[in-house]
RNA sequence: GCGCCUGUAGCUCAGUUGGAUAGAGUACCUGGCUACGAACCAGGCGGUCGGGCGUUCGAAUCGCUCCAGGCGCGCCA
């Protein structure tokens, strides 16, 4: 509707140009907007107010001079000029109403586009380290990537979903110690546990496994591990202290007794993640393996890639990257003077591999902590030759838990947090997905534990949630009072639906296509939320101020298609939040 | 110290890329169920858009500056 208002506007101008009357360098940059009160019409346009000092005339007067030229429309009601020199324009209501036949036709497939058509899009996010349970924070990540990866689908892109499995480095090693010295115990030996060692009850389980299938297979005495060991916290260093146990460890074990008790941890965590996040309802086309980027050479490329186009130096017995070139605070290293490349080798390489899929574009969803690390990736893209523009990376801030309006503390390696598995099972999937996309991914969100548990009508899904359970109950009803519902009847008599409530309904039901796209092209699935809750509003407000089952079946039949129709709209927008639209409640 | 994010009603947040009188929810107050679900609706109260200066027909939105909060500044991942 937007796109005919403006093709009307630019063959005004067109028109103007033509007889002489606007002169014919004009160049203009249309922009139509929904009117924000029903008193200025269905849309607005401010074309004679950013065109007047070009076109050397009051707005005013140009406004009048371009609705002069405007060519006449089937869609148009009328127009007006107001204020400073806005143009409103009304649109028919039978042009309106027909969106009730669009839906009803289309149902789960209206508001689908093809803004996108043709081009992919690969996203990734969560991405959390396997050395623990995803948590609350993980959760926010989880569910706007998955949201926004439904709107891109929905406005045409081939989406393809990614997981990057970080199942290299030191902190997996630092996990493989811990389940290792866990096992220990479970062997009979009685030993402090190292501060920075993982601390969760999971440790425990993935230990216990081990120690199932193997018995004391992989046992060492502590005192043969813990001689020539330098001291833990708090009388040494936790980090020096942790990595001497790792090295003990690789030596003590046989390299594939090492790598058992890695990939066991990992395998698990993995598994766990993978089985929460699914409960979750987000799913992935793809989990990518860091160490399958080693393995294939993927790494080795990049760095020489690099080195050849002269990117990189050598200093104090390292490989660094010269990324202060291309606008990084300074330059960063990619293998250490041990030989070890490091994580940000692997990540370039990463995307170096995105890239070369041949994707229009690449989303990567990260935590607000890591924005530090985004111009050291573009910064390798460029020097690669990619192009770094086509790369968007989404910042999503913490989500801080409180509980009696405390904030709770949480950190990974304590141990101590709530994780993503404990709030599904407390508040449902629904609630959570609903909650965490509701706010911009860049607000800082307070996630108030009571709040979200309590269920209760603060929580704006259910509002949602109810309008749709409403719909479905009415039609309960019908069928109780002997009546039958008949659509093509219904659809043939949406003239009558004449009342403000009515049309208030069927105006924002046409703007549902739009939304989609612009809430997708922005990655921004908070404008959907907000949408839904006004659409929702508009139809309680219906439901309460007219009867849908009434005596003239015109009537009803009419009435109830509309009402359908918001249902199929409710529906369609709550699923690509992820959440359900029951038909009970 | 430098960089990024945030600051809008008591609280939680929107604000259509610079437009018309800044909006919702919640809290509080007042009304509405013997016809489709009151998890709802109607009305009221509530604002120096963190402060200041600037850009212009026009600023919550853009620029500069100050204030406050969060995060980041490893040969960790």
């Amino acid at each position: 509707m937007k796109d005919a208002i403006t093709t009307v506007l630019q063959q005004a101008l067109a028109r103007c140009q033509e007889n002489g009357s606007l002169p014919a360098d004009l160049e203009a940059r249309i922009q139509v907007d929904h009117a924000r009160d029903k008193q200025h019409g269905d849309f607005a346009t401010n074309l004679a107010l950013t065109l007047a000092k070009a076109a050397r005339l009051k707005p005013r007067e140009l406004a009048e001079l371009i609705v002069a030229n405007l060519p006449d429309s089937a869609v148009i009601e009328k127009v007006e000029i107001a204020g400073p020199g806005f143009i409103n324009f009304y649109i028919n209501s039978e042009t309106q109403a027909s969106v009730i036949g669009s839906i009803l036709n289309q149902q789960e497939k209206f508001g689908l586009t093809e803004i996108g058509a043709g081009k992919k899009i690969q996203i990734e996010f969560v991405s959390a380290n396997p050395t623990g349970p995803l948590h609350v924070g993980h959760g926010r990540g989880a569910a706007y990537g998955a949201a926004v990866a439904n709107l891109l689908k929905a406005i045409g892109y081939e989406v393809h979903c990614e997981y990057y499995v970080n199942d290299a480095g030191r902190q997996m090693n630092i996990l493989a110690a811990s389940v290792w010295l866990r096992y220990l115990e479970l062997c009979g030996e009685d030993f402090p546990f190292p501060v920075n060692g993982y601390k969760g009850d999971y440790v425990l389980d993935i230990a216990a496994a081990l120690h199932r299938e193997n018995g004391d297979k992989m046992f060492h005495s502590w005192a043969e591990i813990s001689c020539n060991l330098p001291k833990d916290e708090p009388e040494g260093d936790k980090e020096r202290y942790i990595d001497a146990v790792i090295e003990k460890m690789k030596a003590l074990l046989h390299p594939d007794q090492y790598s058992l008790v890695f990939d066991v941890g990992l395998n698990y965590i993995l598994d766990d993640i993978r089985d929460d996040l699914e409960h979750f309802g987000v799913v992935y086309d793809q989990w990518f393996s860091e160490r399958s980027l080693t393995d294939s050479g993927d790494v080795t490329l990049a760095l020489e890639r690099l080195q050849k186009s002269g990117h990189c130096y050598e200093k104090d017995g390292a490989i660094w990257f010269r990324s202060s070139e291309f606008g990084d605070e300074k330059d960063r290293v990619l293998v250490r003077d041990n030989g070890q490349s490091t994580y940000f080798s692997s990540d370039i390489a990463y995307h170096m591999n995105k890239l070369e899929r041949g994707y229009d574009r690449v989303i990567d969803i990260w935590g607000a902590d890591h924005h530090g690390y985004v111009p050291r990736v573009k910064a390798a893209l460029q020097a690669l030759g990619d192009d770094p523009e086509k790369l968007d990376v989404l910042l999503v801030q913490f989500a801080v838990l409180y509980r009696n309006g405390k904030k709770i503390p949480m950190s990974t390696r304590s141990g101590q947090f709530v994780t993503l598995r404990h709030l599904r099972k407390e508040i449902g999937s629904d609630a959570a997905r609903f909650f965490y996309v509701m706010r911009k991914c860049e607000q800082h969100m307070d996630f108030d534990l009571d709040l979200a548990m309590s269920q209760s009508n603060e929580n704006p899904m259910y509002y949602i949630q109810y309008a749709h359970a409403r719909v479905c109950s009415v039609f309960s009803q019908l069928a109780d009072k002997g009546f039958e519902f008949d659509q093509g009847h219904g659809l043939a008599h949406v003239d009558l639906l004449t009342e403000t409530h009515e049309n208030d309904l069927i105006t924002r039901l046409t703007r549902y296509p739009e939304v989609i796209g612009k809430a997708g092209q922005q990655y921004e699935p908070h404008q959907l939320v907000h949408y839904l809750r006004d659409l929702a509003n508009a139809f309680h407000t219906y439901y309460n101020a007219h009867h849908f089952i009434v005596d003239d079946k015109k009537i009803r039949d009419a009435r109830l298609c509309l009402i359908t129709a918001a249902r199929h709209v409710i529906a369609n927008g709550l699923k690509l939040l992820g959440v359900s639209a029951p038909e009970k409640m």
